[in-house]
DNA sequence: CTTGAAAACAACCATCA
DNA sequence: TGATGGTTGTTTTCAAG
């Protein structure tokens, strides 16, 4: 039964706004049954909540780049991701193995505001950085793999996740 | 007027599922101008999709990785995406300028597994990799910056994008 | 998980400001 | 561009079975 949760998912991670009624259609379900699978998929933490998909392009966005940092003193506390949550122009922060730190994935209008933006960075965190421009994008956030996993279970149903964090 | 349409888009990648008449209590306008607009910015291509998000640790994919890679040989046609693309783990590819070719992101549920996937990568499209292992995600995919951009215009009106590519 | 019925909503349409 | 108002079919939601 949890195959039907699975098609569920894939569906949903595909189109976002599709209609329950086209939900039930494609798991061959009613549409209550449908309605009720996502809520509790919902409420698992499974499903973390629905976005646009925009173009950055469209939003004057045309530049990305990976930004790796490091800390000028490592020996004080690292606190970089909380300095940098401000700037709106990193789109992720992930926690690294290996020469680096963090690596940021980052959006900019122009190389000027790249600029700007790496020297905001490292006044806000007291860091290095090491910067790989983008050229182009063949795909980007595509459907995960949805293998047939042991535990789609309800592990501690407590008060959910706190904060952010999607993979460890 | 464009205000408008970043409050819009503000919105519907805060929550994709947003109903009209709730976007429309929230933009100040009426139900039908709001519906209105956003169609638009879904013909123009600003608006590309809708996508659930999920838990990637839910879904029994908790080990993320960057992988760098650079072709074997570099003499021969480089068609890396496309002889990647069937890969479900790869979650995202960039073209990147810098020492490596391409930046892959991946998803997986195991060491084992990104063992695996590392030699389909290298074997698939004839590469050496360069792994960084995803340690924690402080933040993810969060809403882009929206500045007041000054073209938020219709360019061609055509046909629409063919394929991939979200940033250049 | 299903059915079925009520309430809400989306999608469309005019017309007017 | 946007606001109103009206209409229709769909969707969501809820109560039972």
């Amino acid at each position: 039964m949890e195959e039907i949760d699975r098609a569920i998912i894939a569906a949903l991670t595909a189109d976002g706004r599709l209609s329950y009624t086209d939900l039930a259609e494609r798991v061959g379900l009613s549409v209550s049954a449908v309605h009720q699978r996502v809520r509790r998929l919902e409420q698992r933490g499974v499903i973390k909540g629905y976005a646009a998909r925009v173009s950055f392009e469209a939003l004057d966005l045309p530049l990305t780049a990976f930004v790796a940092i490091r800390p000028f003193d490592p020996s004080q506390p690292d606190d970089a991701p909380e300095r940098l949550a401000h700037l709106p122009e990193i789109d992720s922060c992930y926690s690294v193995a290996g020469e680096d730190f963090y690596l940021l994935l980052v959006r900019v209008a122009s190389p000027a505001d790249l600029e700007r933006l790496l020297q905001e960075i490292r006044t806000a965190a007291n860091v290095t950085t090491r910067t790989t421009v983008v050229l182009s994008t063949p795909y980007e956030n595509r459907s995960p793999k949805i293998s047939a996993e042991p535990q789609l279970r309800v592990r501690s149903r407590g008060s959910g996740e706190p904060a952010g964090s999607s993979a460890g």
